[in-house]
DNA sequence: TATAATAGTCAGACTATCTGACTACTATTG
DNA sequence: CAATAGTAGTCAGATAGTCTGACTATTATA
């Protein structure tokens, strides 16, 4: 990353991006941060035990199951690695593995009811922060960050 | 975390998401994702060998040299996590420890000049990546990405 | 000057991640 | 349709990175 995290630090004394700006990556950073840390905390206040690796992985999971190396690919982590986060999640009761019907060697990744709970906590504390960012921004502001946002995910995400 | 990513995937069939949009955490950290594994690549293309946690650790230090603590804080680790990861970039050459002047127990965390070599190298390829993100935009919704962007900050940097 | 607070280190455990080698199944192809 | 190549996942072992708890040295406070 490397992106001059000292312009978004104190502020004052801090300053090595000559330009005085810090990048767009780190500013992105910051905001995914949050919502990432605000939805740790609210899954955990609820009393579910989750650890924020096995969280980056289970919200890859697609509704309709997915394949672990498709996680895997998605995470960008080694099959090995996603396996194992998948296990303990699936010790934790958020997920189940089936066989897959359409391929014998594959397996289908799927969320529980259990997982449904916490991944209903997870978006109520999402939809609280993006709240807080349109009372900040205002309202017409806010849906232009979302749609600039959205289009440069164009260019971003790398699964389209 | 747990935002939703599946409808940053395919696009298609995932969606689990009701109102189809993906959550601005999400939107936000497929920007912060490539502009950190760019970085990456170009400092390892250069021929400097730094692990991403080495990096995240590094990019927190202050041109004016930066306290451990300090440093553990703004990445969000303990004293410990991050006095390993120094020690490591110590030895890769990238940071010195000196005793700080100002307080006896405190020691003092400063950039060497390879150390800068690798922030010159990450900083092009920030660079390089925001012309792209620029292009795809076009000159005025970049530059008002940047601004609301930097707006958010004053909500989401923990440091200011 | 005692006491409390702060900066950092040491020791040991555990989580998350990797590489390499493997099994089982599916797809291709001659 | 048998041989071969490719794909999905697992097993075993190593390593990086992170944590908790206990400690030393120094500074600030009562």
């Amino acid at each position: 990353m490397l992106m001059g995290e000292q312009s978004a630090q104190s502020g004052s004394d801090r300053q090595s991006r000559p330009s005085g700006q810090p990048s767009l990556g780190m500013l992105a950073f910051l905001a995914y941060r949050q919502t990432e840390m605000r939805s740790m905390a609210a899954v955990e206040a609820a009393g579910y035990t989750i650890t924020l690796s096995q969280a980056r992985l289970f919200e890859r999971v697609s509704p309709e199951g997915s394949r672990l190396t498709e996680l895997a690919e998605s995470a960008q982590l080694t099959k090995q690695s996603a396996a194992y986060l998948v296990d303990e999640l699936i010790t934790g009761g958020f997920l189940r593995r089936s066989p897959d019907p359409e391929d014998g060697r594959a397996k289908l990744i799927t969320i529980t009811d259990r997982g449904y709970e916490v991944i209903a906590v997870a978006r109520r504390s999402e939809a609280e922060v993006e709240d807080e960012w349109r009372s900040h921004l205002g309202d017409g502001s806010f849906d232009t960050l979302r749609r600039l946002l959205a289009e440069l995910s164009e260019v971003t995400d790398p699964f389209r």
